[in-house]
DNA sequence: AAAAATAAATTTTTT
DNA sequence: ATTTATTTTT
């Protein structure tokens, strides 16, 4: 690696040789080969822990230091998860934040590039983003409205579990037809298709009408605004001269699409790999990153194979598994760290157990002088963290969670942000619907009857001020939700004259006082003192944004709620995480608990869905540097009636001699713990 | 039409 | 067990 080239990194950077010479020491020859390459077109292959995000990084601190201006740079990642690591390794690799440069998910950039435009894409730049539950619930009630309603029997096998929205979603995401999906994947809605269709563009209308957005608008609607308006798409492709992807495997057909948009123009830079794909639910399309090479001939291919994260022992077992996966491209992932302890898989008799057995690990290990930061506990669906975060609760063991936190699911915290919304965006019907339900003596009849009148009257917010419209029934409880909004709009536009910016704390803090802490009470006599806790929560989560359009902003694309290290509480903690949020981090020790046939791989996955979940599986154990642990537990109390559970798939399939094998109980337990 | 009572379903994973 | 949908009562 000393030979021509590195005479030629000198020869660039010799306004800056300790950074060429930093370069040289941190990094292997393909990452060096990537972080400096010129290429147009740059595609990084590489295992877990082979450094692959560090070579982005590594490159987008390249470019700066190279004199490239922070504001050309955009870093795109699917997470939020991946884009916070990312800002933080950036920021620590360069000392302070290069302002200027763009770093965060797809769906935030669309939603920026989104209002930034809005009127191109009929919308107003104060547009909502739905969520999944506010896109279900406007499906709902499009579909009681409809005239020809459905038999019973046929509505509920249509509508259940937001069915209708995944059809929708699907046929968005992967750019087919609405009659294809449903053939290929809901064939036993086909005899409703017209009915779906008509549904499914009623629901474009209605978000028009709603100035808002849904997930996946953010991400068709920047699409199509580069394929319709080509003097916006050039504007920012003279803007930015360097495109970098991270996790490139999770992207689907629009984004890959979009990605699209910018090569010819920037520098467009990729990495992922196809074994780490986990988002097929979410319409991720490997073929993105498979086909790259072929799509792009001119394109550079780095492949970065030597993991650095774990011991040879972690990686064994790893390739040991992911090995059943037939159609793979073909890894040579090696470790050459210095041999440790194998792998521990255990068993349980029970989830009680199962946490008993991590705590007393975990205490051991933090004995040993591993702070809790070095540690985490994995599982694959949010609710089997139950036990062990009963067990850390009861010994303080600090600790802080990711993944499957339904924070804005809790109905208290739908409701101040429903006052909120309404404030932002009047034209948002759901909210305003929202809120008037939580008055007394107003029920859905009265509340839709009065959200199309403010809707007809073109200006909601003023006709329901001025006391223009008043419902039949519930008189007062509508003139209490009225007064509220006065004085939040008051407040607001106080605010706003002002140089402070917009107190967002303040207002939720308003909601409280005026009307919303009764409701609370009413509504959760016992469960007052623990709901209020989350609005709190809220209220210091806003507290830290200047604007009211920001805060929401953050809220809807799930920014910004991981308070979990950063400020509050202590920074020795120990984390809980879904795989899927675990993805791109690493730790001295992890447990992956839950291993149970039915859980981990999920009870719902279908055959040909299992090589994602065992591309799942050696995820979460290579997150591992040095300590990993495996347990499964074969009684398993779910709520309704116990169920005997089987170890996994995945451990069954583990040639013996990659792990050691242990028992929780303190006395051997009975019976069947040899495998 | 709203509130209360009863029955039914719910647990992937993320934006 | 808890939340959500549906039915019955007011």
């Amino acid at each position: 690696m000393e030979t021509g080239e590195s005479r030629t990194f000198a020869e660039e950077d010799e306004l800056d040789s300790g950074w060429t010479e930093q370069l040289r020491r941190e990094l292997n020859r393909p990452q060096l080969e990537f972080v400096t390459a010129k290429e147009a077109v740059i595609l990084g292959l590489a295992g877990p822990g082979s450094g692959k995000t560090r070579a982005l990084v590594y490159r987008a601190a390249h470019l700066i230091r190279c004199g490239v201006p922070p504001g050309k740079i955009l870093l795109l990642t699917f997470t939020n998860k991946a884009a916070e690591e990312m800002k933080g390794r950036l920021q620590q690799l360069l000392g302070s934040w290069p302002g200027g440069l763009w770093a965060g998910t797809f769906h935030s950039f669309g939603a920026q590039l989104l209002r930034r435009h809005a009127s191109l894409v009929q919308r107003k730049s104060n547009f909502t983003i739905m969520d999944e539950d506010d896109s279900r619930a406007m499906l709902r009630r499009l579909a009681a409205g409809l005239p020809h309603s459905l038999e019973e029997e046929e509505r509920r096998l249509l509508f259940r579990r937001g069915l209708l929205g995944q059809m929708i979603s699907r046929s968005r995401n992967s750019q087919l037809s609405l009659r294809e999906v449903v053939l290929d994947d809901y064939p036993f809605s086909f005899e409703h298709l017209t009915l779906i269709e008509e549904l499914a563009s009623l629901y474009e209308q209605e978000k028009e009408k709603a100035n808002a957005f849904d997930f996946d608008d953010l991400l068709l609607r920047w699409l199509e605004l580069f394929e319709r308006y080509p003097e916006v798409r050039e504007q920012y492709r003279k803007r930015f001269a360097h495109l970098l992807v991270d996790e490139f495997q999770d992207t689907n057909i629009v984004q890959g699409r979009i990605v699209e948009q910018f090569i010819g123009a920037a520098s467009v830079c990729a990495v992922g790999d196809d074994a780490q794909s986990i988002y097929a639910f979410r319409f991720a399309h490997v073929g993105n990153i498979l086909s790259f090479p072929e799509k792009y001939p001119q394109a550079l291919v780095v492949r970065m194979e030597q993991n650095y994260r774990s011991t040879p022992e972690i990686v064994a077992l790893a390739n040991a598994s992911i090995v059943f996966n037939r159609v793979q491209l073909p890894k040579k992932l090696f470790s050459e760290k210095a041999s440790a302890e194998k792998p521990v898989v255990v068993g349980a008799r029970d989830a009680r157990e199962e946490a008993s057995f991590v705590l007393d690990r975990l205490n051991d290990l933090r004995r040993s002088g591993l702070p809790w930061k070095e540690m985490a506990v994995l599982y694959r669906s949010a609710f089997l963290s139950t036990e062990v975060e009963f067990a850390l609760l009861r010994q303080g063991i600090p600790y802080c969670t990711f993944g499957g936190v339904k924070f804005l699911q809790k109905s208290q915290i739908k409701d101040v942000l429903a006052y909120l919304k309404v404030l932002h965006n009047p034209a948002d019907g759901e909210s305003w619907r929202r809120l008037a339900l939580l008055q007394p003596g107003l029920g859905q009849a009265t509340c839709n009857r009065l959200w199309s009148d403010l809707q007809k009257s073109g200006d909601p917010l003023g006709a329901a001020l001025s006391g223009r419209i008043v419902p039949a029934r519930g008189k007062e409880g509508w003139r209490s939700l009225c007064l509220t909004l006065e004085a939040l709009q008051r407040q607001l536009a106080a605010d706003s004259s002002g140089e402070k910016g917009q107190n967002v704390a303040g207002l939720i803090a308003l909601i409280m006082s005026e009307g919303y802490e009764q409701i609370l009470h009413k509504n959760y006599p016992d469960q007052y003192e623990e709901r209020l806790r989350g609005i709190e929560r809220l209220a210091d989560n806003a507290s830290r944004h200047d604007s009211l359009g920001a805060f929401l902003e953050s809220l809807a694309l799930e920014e910004s709620l991981f308070t979990g290290a950063g400020d509050g509480g202590p920074d020795d903690q120990l984390t809980l995480s879904t795989v899927h949020s675990a993805k791109g981090k690493e730790w001295e020790a992890v447990f992956v608990i839950g291993l149970n046939e039915g859980s981990f791989p999920s009870h719902r996955v279908l055959d040909e869905e299992m090589p994602e979940e065992r591309r799942l599986f050696y995820v979460a154990v290579t997150r591992a540097r040095r300590h990993l642990y495996l347990s499964t537990y074969w009684q398993d109390y779910r709520s309704w009636g116990p169920s005997a559970g089987a170890p996994s798939l995945f451990l069954k399939e583990l040639p013996r001699e990659c792990f050691e094998a242990a028992l929780a109980g303190q006395n051997g337990l009975d019976g069947n713990g040899g495998y």
